[in-house]
Order: C-alpha cells, then structure tokens, then sequence
RNA sequence: GUCCCCAUCGUCCAGAGGCCUAGGACGUGGCCCUUUCAAGGCCAAAACACGGGUUCGAAUCCCGUUGGGGACGCCA
C-alpha cells in the first residue's frame, strides 16, 4: 500500500489537511505501508518555499514522517511538481496525438461569458467546446503565429463515471455535467487534474485518501486514468472540518493552522490524537458495547485504524475538547520537555532574559504549580504571575484581594505574618508550614481565615497554586543571582513587610 | 442554478433490523475533595431532523422533504 500528502505550499498547513495527512499517515503506519509526500507547487503565483518548509516543519512537529518526500527522495522522485514538467508535458503530447485532447484559444474573457450565461440560463457551467472541433493544422498554425492555446481533456458524452469510495460507498458522476477541463496552462504548466493523476500514477499510489472538496475532481481523474492507460487507484473522501457554525475552518473561528496552534502551546500529541477523533474513533475491540478510551497514542491508533469506519458527515472542530487533551497530555509529559517548551512564554514575558542552568532548573521546579490546571503552555506564565510581578497597590485595588483584606482578622494576620517572617529562615515547606503555624497561634485564625490573607500579603492574589508550592517558590526565586537569567522576585519577607505596611 | 456528499445529545463518536429504558467522551449543572482559583472524583440533564414505506419488529433498509456541506477556474 502506498498513500500520499500532497499539499500545496501556499499557506501554512491547516488543521485539515493536517487531519488528511494524519490519516494517510495512519493508514500507512496500521498496514506496513509507504507514505510519501509530494508538493504540489503548480501554482507558481502563489506557491512559496518559504511555505513547502513551514508545511514540512509542520509535519515532522506533529510527528508524521514520509518515506518518500522532496527532501528525503525516494525511487519516484522528485516529489516536487514543479520539477516534473517534463513528464506532464511528455504525457500531454501522448493525449493530443490520441485525440483525447486538443488546442483551445478561447479568451479568457470569452470563457467568463460563457459562464455567466451558462449561470443565467441555470445550466451548470461547462466549457461550451468552441475549440473542439478545430482541425490539428489549423491550431499548428495558430500556434506559430504566436497564439498561446491551453490544452483541454475530451470529456466523452453522456457517459456515467463511478467508483467505489472507500468511506462512502459507491458514488456516480455523469460526463454531460463536467466540461472540457484543461490539463496545460497557456504558458504550459499543468492544471492540477493532471498533473496529479501522472503524479499517483507514477508514484504508484494504491489509495488516495483526501478532503471532501475533491470528490467532484475524482470523476475527472478517473477519465484520466483511462485515457492514459493507467489502473486508478482506491479513492476515499474525507468529510471536511467545520467551525462552530458550521462553515469551513477559517481564521475567525481562532487559530486553524498547525503552527498557530504550536505557537498557543498545544502539545503535538494533543492535537493529532484530537485530530484523529474528528469522523473517526478507535474501533471496539470486544462486544461489551463499552467504548475505548479516547486518548490513545499514535501508534495505537494507527494499528486500529480502518479507513473504513471514517465517519461520513463533516466535523465541527472543538476547541474545548482539543484543550482537555492538552490538559492530559501536558500532564503526562516528562519535566524537563515541558520547560523547555514553555521556556518561550517564559521569555515572552520578560520573566527570563537568558536560558541558563539555573533558569531552567528554576522553570521546571515553578512548573508543577501551573501544569494541570491550564490548557496551553502559553498559559504557564500568566498563572505564574505572582512569582514576578509582585505589586501590593494595584493587587489592593482590585476587588477579590480587597475583599480578603477587608474581612475580619484579615489585618492581624497580614501584620502577625509580617512579623514572624522577619525572624524566619528558609520558607520551604516545612519552613512556610511552622511560619504559618505560629501566625495561626498569634491570632487564633484559621484554614480560609488564616490561608486566605496569607496568600494575598505574599502573592497579592486571591486565587492561585497551592501555598506549600507557591511559598517555596518565591523564596527560591528571591535568592537567585541575577546571573540567572530569571527577572528579580521580591522575596517573602518583602512581600509581607509592604503588605501588611499597606493595611496597617 | 446544476451535480455530488451528508444527517444520533450543544460538540465528537458508538450503534452494521430485535441486545436501545439509545452507550462513551468534551462541554454544561450539582455534589464531594480542598487553606484559595483551577485541577481531580462522583452524579445528573441532554439526541435518533421530518414524512412516507418495507418488516412481526427500524436509530439501523428504501423513497421523499427539509436542513447542512462541497464542486462547477488557465486555484489546488
């Protein structure tokens, strides 16, 4: 079996044909066979390098390797259409010889009218076959006065065109309904029909899997097919992914790129397990009618993966879903991969200028507080805040931590803490626990009474991780050298001395 | 407009004629845990689009309606 991701590189990789690669991917991994890549870069406007390589990037992110692909090769290669010209012309000269092709001159201008009024009179718009007839020599002549002519497919009348879709089932076209396509630009590049079909052939792709959108083209490429002698391959259509009102994907509904969700802090596993339940989910293995768990690693899926039980009906995609598998995979990823994946936010944020040792190993002992509590890596910092922005005036005037300050006995035990922390030394664990202690003996405060103002004097919010982390952490924080490379933390001592300078 | 595809909780799926009092997951609500916010645990509400057939029996098969999506380019 050999599958393939041919994307176009004009843009980033959207979180579709991201799904589409994946399934290929899966397809390929379950049965032991070959997925390659191919780069569809017939559209030299608006096809970029800049792209083909974010494209790629992508992939390898998410962790979909090719076995054949313009920048590994492979024995079909190139995988790149922009360096396979001579093969599509070569094959293009084969159809014009054969008849199954000819010349058109038709204008541009000439072509658009013919649309509208194929519109108007509520016709499906086709190629009204002005050119078809026009003999061989006379088009020869044309050709060397200089007219620039695009070459156009045959399409034979009244004929019905089916195949076997793998998810769908048998699906029908009728010819009269699709014109005379071009297979050759004027300027003799190679219309995407064509071009594909030489390409699947000659790579000898089995099955071609891909988006919704092509359904309508795979009649035409099947009359390809047979007007070049080549076998068709098994084709299966994806159904495509919506937004939340059910239109296409698309930059309002958020971020509908690979790399957009990458820059937000989603974990690649998160997103290509999400991904893969979109029309598709692991197959029960017993008859209990129980369902399987949904979080699965790639490999797992790709072994119960069938193309076969891709569901039909298109997909919304889910944010809040994609955000809880983060969740999951965020927590089971080891330490030291999620800071140094989070480290960017970090320095985003001004909350480290320099990745050095102590950094780091700072990054990792504050990122348990954060970690399981938010969706994105993104988010790490913002729940981080306190450690380095430590601003009692501002944190007073807002509303939650005023009222903490405001309720009873709030005072006695900002100030009692301010003082029992002038004597105190390291606040690790246990250190912060006796402190506290001693606090709660002072006042006679205790659990939200005596926690809460506790928390609010050293980290000037109400909400936030747990003290036992919160406190150490902060009291690490505050004896780093500047050399560090972590922006300056007001230690706890300081903290409740201003603070409780504040209520006073 | 024409052609093609699709239709189970708000969302993603399970369901391949009786196993369905329609199951799971996300989300939502409630409860629990808890020194806070989250997280986590437990419980609950929540769907077979509609109308005709076929059949002893239909979420499952057929037809139609409605609704949604896609295609109709010298884009891919």
């Amino acid at each position: 079996m050999r599958v393939r991701f041919a994307p176009s590189p004009t843009g980033q990789l959207h979180v579709g044909n991201a799904r589409t690669a994946l399934f290929n991917w899966l397809l390929a991994h379950g049965k032991d066979g070959t997925f390659l890549l191919r780069i569809e870069d017939t559209d030299i406007e608006r096809s970029t390098r800049e792209s083909e390589t974010g494209i790629l990037e992508d992939l390898r992110w998410l962790g979909l390797e090719w076995d054949e692909g313009p920048d590994v090769g492979g024995p079909h290669g190139p995988y790149r259409q922009s360096e396979r010209l001579h093969l599509y012309a070569s094959y293009a000269n084969e159809l014009l010889a054969a008849d199954h092709s000819y010349y058109c001159f038709c204008s541009p201008a000439k072509l658009d009218a013919d649309r509208q009024e194929d519109l108007a009179a509520g016709r499906p718009p086709r190629y009204h076959g002005t050119c078809r007839a026009i003999a061989r020599a006379d088009a020869q002549a044309r050709i060397e006065g200089g007219d620039r002519p695009v070459v156009r497919f045959r399409v034979p009348e009244s004929e019905e065109v089916r195949f076997q879709d793998l998810v769908r089932g048998e699906v029908v076209f009728n010819t009269d309904v699709i014109g005379d396509f071009v297979l050759v630009r004027s300027d003799g590049r190679p219309q995407y029909n064509f071009a594909v079909v030489i390409d699947d052939a000659l790579m000898e792709v089995t099955h071609v899997i891909r988006g919704e959108d092509h359904i309508s083209n795979t009649p035409r490429q099947i009359l390809l097919y047979q007007a070049l002698g080549f076998t068709p391959p098994e084709f299966a259509h994806l159904s495509l992914v919506m937004g939340p009102d059910h239109t296409p994907l698309s930059k309002r509904h958020g971020a509908t790129s690979v790399s957009e969700f990458r820059a937000r802090g989603y974990l690649p596993e998160a997103l290509v397990n999400y991904l893969a339940l979109i029309g598709w989910s692991p197959r029960t293995d017993g008859g209990s009618g129980e369902h399987d768990a949904e979080l699965l690693p790639v490999d797992e899926m790709a072994r119960r993966f069938a193309i076969e039980d891709v569901g039909h009906s298109a997909g919304i995609f889910d944010v809040e879903k994609l955000a809880w598998m983060n969740r999951h995979y965020m927590k089971a990823a080891a330490p030291a991969r999620l800071a140094a994946e989070s480290l960017r936010y970090f320095t985003a944020r001004g909350y480290v200028s320099r990745r050095t040792d102590e950094a780091m190993e700072y990054v990792s002992m504050i990122l348990p507080m954060a970690v399981g509590s938010v969706d994105r890596l993104e988010e790490i910092p913002d729940r981080l805040r306190f450690l380095f922005d430590f601003e009692p005036a501002a944190a007073l005037a807002r509303a939650e931590v005023a009222e903490v300050v405001h309720s009873n006995g709030a005072r006695d035990v900002i100030v009692a803490l301010a003082d029992e922390l002038r004597g105190a030394g390291r606040l690790d664990r246990d250190g912060f626990r006796a402190a506290a202690n001693r606090v709660k003996q002072r006042t006679g405060q205790k659990a939200r009474a005596l926690f809460h103002p506790i928390r609010v004097a050293l980290t000037g919010e109400a909400g936030g991780p747990e003290l036992d982390l919160a406190v150490p952490a902060i009291d690490r924080g505050a004896d780093l050298p500047s050399s560090a490379g972590i922006a300056p933390i007001v230690g706890c001592r300081e903290r409740a001395e201003l603070f409780a300078r504040m209520v006073k």
